[in-house]
RNA sequence: GGGUGUUUAGCUCAGGGGUAGAGCGCUUCCUUCACACGGAAGAGGCCGUAGGUUCGAGACCUACAACACCCACCA
């Protein structure tokens, strides 16, 4: 048997123990000829673009958690892991890469240029594999998928194809958030609206017949797109101004003035100008008056020639110009300050334009209704963890617009349609050809699909659909998800409606969401603040069982979590605890194996001890079903410092020194409570507990391979309990307190010898047990003294008496102490048992029980009263 | 403009109709042969404010306040 370090040394204990793992197959799903019960998960698909941040931890924890517990509860467990090409995000870091090199995807073409991009992913994917292990994420390696494997082009091409057939997905000209850095359209939900100060520019139009109207807007630019100024039909102001025409002053074009009720009478001028080209509300308008969308900007947000001077500006520089030249002119009115919402490219950050252009579109409110329609059937719904979250999906599925798909892009799935003729006007186009299709004369569509789009795919298209292989048989749909509350709408909705129309199910039963990690302050992590804390450093300072024990821990489901660099050191300082205590163990059982449990005749400690343990068993189980890993956490640890190394383990001393059958029932029982502390701690600190573990074992004896239910000492089929047993355990402890705390209050050093007299001894031993604890010199039973403490447990009252010379004033003192206590718990009791309305509503068994309590009381009461009055 | 969350010990947070909890920090003491990454004993809270429900509210309800976040096409 290897000895263990005085401390726990992360580095040393976590080197090539994952390989074993990994190795011996430890994270294989069974698959189709397993008799076990399923339960499958999948691994949120990290981006290739990064570096795995704290966020990730967030996720693949608590789902390597649940992996682990799933497995020692003897089912067969499917973790997929797989990453994600990430359109946008890689391309953007690809392009920056190669204009290091004076380079620009457009030099390079298509083909050269995802080349590189498969460059980048080999790369990055190497770096992503260590991050896994360094976690110590239990994933199905040979199952492993990528978003562009083979496989998920399948999906993505079946999928494409079915919603095409149904009429859910088509190709239209609409008003597109436009990313004028990345040059590709974007969904709503790549758009971050943020409040920003503003102008408000008002400027003069002369209208027909010599009068003047005033016209405000934010975006002087556009004005060279208007088509028409709108005024309310209720205005009576501009009654007389319809059917007339209004000077545009960028450009002096006379634009018709109409009314329509969209427009608010009561808000700025009352009038509006309209540019279709550039407005998702001016668009609408514009088709409803027939009237023309010219756009005025290009792709980069350049001015097109329509500007006139302003050509080939950017769109900031000509809005600048242009109101110093239309100022000069005399048509400004005033300029105004504002703050209002400006959308922002979620990945380029760069101001989002509203574009009208040619794009591929999912139709939302059928897809929408199917989800909320899913939603309220019990037996097919996803279950939200918390359950608010499930509101959060339901208000964005009531009212979400279409989603635009098609992405400007070169990295991704590259939409599956081709064009004959000319691609905004095809004469003939085809969608999703089989493979014998003639394709000559077609060209394909030069765009890819979002990434969501794919990623909507992964619960289902990793395990080989749209083929009926045995693993989609078997592990779909998926048992959970866990996914922080950030990716909603990007990736759990979309899962949620792709997974209806492409399966019929919904594609996990549950879904945990969890909160952010945050800095000391509170502040989201982030590049610009510079805040942000990388697992790797955590790691190497405290290992990753200490990481994983802390994500996990002290948090509310759903709620974000502050990483605080204490906390880390508090796990860690908790797992050496462990640590030690197997040290100690490994000390006394050199020569002598542990008999089983229940094999020798146990004592009242060792029974009280088991006792307590079938409870945390019980309550761990249930919260770990619960996804409160926290409470578990708490429980254990709360388990292993107060009652296994603050009491058991030391008091057990006491047997182990005897020798003989308390020697061995001691062993037997501290055994037992190792290997459950492990067992059940091994889901959240897979490395330290499989390294002690294996000190007593021997190598390869991995805890994920037990049964959980080892933990739960059972005497026949039930878990061991003994109510009378663990409350002698809690006595003792109750007396050692009180001797201790005597000690503390008389400045007695803490091994200050003294003496003791039980008024009886509630268990054999008993005294041995408290003497060794309270330095006592000797423990006789006999006559209690005036300044006894009074303890009773299961209806008997014992008493502690300290031989020492207590004044008679601090006995008195402390007797009024006492006496106070419990005339205040008894006007307690009595309040509640003189209220009529108490008695006569309030549940039966707290009745009885506050009775029960104030008799105790009101008999220790007057006991106290008597040695008072004695003094 | 809608919506959600938070408000409990110095700090970070659990809890949850029946006598307020943890970790860290703090005070005092102890290097006792598993552990000073330790042990012992403590101090420290009218559980945001105001109403209501209830026999009983820190917990449930309603308003309000502060903070945080999400959603949103008003020129």
């Amino acid at each position: 048997m290897a000895l263990l370090d005085k401390h726990y040394d992360p580095h040393k204990i976590e080197e090539g123990l994952y390989e074993e793992w990994k190795q011996n197959g430890d994270f294989i799903a069974e698959g189709e000829k397993s008799k076990k019960t399923p339960f499958s998960l999948v691994l949120p698909p990290p981006n290739v673009t990064g570096k795995l941040h704290l966020g990730h931890a967030m996720d693949t924890i608590p789902m390597d958690i649940l992996a682990r517990y799933h497995r020692m509860l003897g089912e067969d467990v499917l973790w997929v892991p797989g990453m994600d090409h990430a359109g946008i995000a890689t391309q953007a870091k690809v392009e920056e890469e190669l204009r290091k090199e004076g380079l620009t995807s457009k030099d390079l073409g298509r083909e050269e240029f995802l080349k590189r991009c498969y460059k980048w992913k080999e790369e990055h994917a190497h770096l992503i594999h260590e991050q896994w292990k360094a976690l110590g994420l239990s994933l199905d390696y040979t199952r492993e998928r990528f978003t562009l494997d083979e496989g998920i082009q399948e999906a993505v091409k079946t999928v494409f194809r079915s919603l095409y057939e149904k009429g859910l997905i088509y190709r239209g000209k609409k008003i597109i958030n436009w990313d004028p850095v990345f040059e590709t359209a974007l969904s709503d939900i790549e758009v971050i609206h943020e409040e920003e100060k503003g102008k408000m520019y008002y400027f003069l139009y002369e209208v027909e017949g010599g009068e003047k109207m005033v016209v405000a807007t934010t975006r002087p630019e556009t004005m060279f797109g208007d088509v028409a100024v709108f005024v309310s039909p209720k205005s009576e102001k501009y009654a007389s101004f319809v059917g007339k025409k209004a000077k545009n002053p960028a450009n002096g074009e006379w634009l018709p003035i109409m009314a329509d009720e969209y427009v608010d009478p009561s808000f700025g001028t009352g009038a509006m100008k309209c540019t279709p080209a550039h407005d998702p509300n001016d668009f609408i308008l514009g088709e409803k008056y027939h009237l023309p969308a010219i756009a005025c900007l290009d792709s980069k947000a350049h001015m097109l020639p329509i500007a006139g001077e302003f050509v080939g500006l950017d769109r900031y520089e000509c809005r600048e110009k242009l109101v110093e030249k239309i100022a000069k002119e005399g048509h400004l009115v005033k300029i105004e300050n504002i703050t209002h919402a400006v959308g922002h490219s979620e990945r380029s950050h760069a101001i989002v334009e509203p574009m009208l252009s040619q794009q591929w579109f999912l139709k939302m409110d059928e897809i929408a209704k199917l989800v909320r329609e899913t939603q309220k059937d019990p037996a097919k719904k996803v279950y939200f963890k918390p359950k608010r979250f499930e509101k959060t999906l339901l208000r964005w599925m009531e009212n979400c617009h279409d989603w635009c798909l098609s992405r400007q892009l070169w990295w991704g799935h590259r939409i599956p349609v081709w064009y004959k003729g000319d691609p905004s006007h095809p004469e003939d186009m085809i969608v999703c050809p089989d493979k014998d299709t003639d394709l000559t004369g077609y060209t394909q569509d030069s765009d890819v699909l979002d990434t969501w789009f794919s990623s909507g795919l992964w619960p289902f298209a990793t395990l080989g659909w749209p083929k009926e292989s045995a693993d989609f048989k078997r592990y779909f749909p998926n048992s959970i998800l866990v996914t922080g509350y950030d990716i909603i709408f990007f990736w759990v909705s979309r899962m949620i409606f792709q997974s209806l129309l492409a399966t019929g199910k919904a594609p996990f039963h549950e879904v945990i969401i969890h909160g952010l990690v945050r800095d000391r302050e509170g502040r989201k992590m982030s590049k610009s603040l510079g805040n942000g804390v990388d697992p790797i450093d955590i790691i190497e300072q405290y290992g990753v069982d200490a990481l994983r024990f802390f994500i996990t821990n002290g948090t509310a489901p759903g709620l974000d979590i502050r990483y605080e660099e204490e906390k880390v050191a508090s796990a860690r300082d908790f797992l050496n605890k462990v640590w030690n205590a197997a040290r100690y163990l490994q000390g006394i059982i050199e020569e002598e194996k542990p008999s089983p449990l229940f094999s020798v005749p146990l004592g009242h400690l060792e029974k009280g001890i088991l006792a307590k343990l079938s409870r945390v068993y019980r309550a761990y189980c249930k919260n770990m079903d619960e996804f409160a890993f926290a409470k578990a956490g708490a429980i254990l640890r709360n388990f292993v410092y107060e009652e296994f190394c603050g009491k058991y383990l030391e008091w057990s001393k006491v047997s182990v020194k005897k020798g003989g059958k308390e020697k061995a029932a001691a062993l037997s029982t501290l055994a037992f409570l190792l290997k459950a502390i492990l067992l059940l701690l091994h889901p959240f600190a897979p490395f330290v507990t499989d390294r002690i573990y294996e000190a007593f074992a021997g190598k390869g004896n991995s805890l994920m391979k037990q049964s959980l239910l080892e933990a739960c000492p059972m005497k026949g089929k039930r878990p061991y309990y003994s109510a009378r047993e663990e409350a002698s355990f809690d006595l003792l402890y109750t007396m050692i307190q009180e001797a201790r705390a005597y000690k503390v209050n008389h400045h007695l050093a803490p091994n200050a010898p003294i003496q003791i007299i039980l008024s009886q001894e509630p268990f054999p031993s008993f005294g041995d047990y408290l003497a060794r604890f309270t330095f006592a010199t000797s423990v006789k039973i006999g006559e209690e003294s005036t300044n006894a403490f009074r303890f009773s447990s299961f209806g008997k009252t014992y008493s502690l008496s300290l031989v020492e010379d207590i004044s008679l004033q601090e006995q008195k003192a402390r007797l009024e102490k006492e006496i106070a206590r419990l005339k205040a718990d008894i006007a307690r009791s009595e309040n509640m048992l003189s209220n009529p309305g108490f008695m006569a509503k309030a549940p039966k068994e707290k009745i009885a029980l506050e009775e029960e309590k104030r008799k105790g009381n009101q008999a220790l009461l007057e006991e106290a009263l008597m040695r008072i009055a004695k003094l």
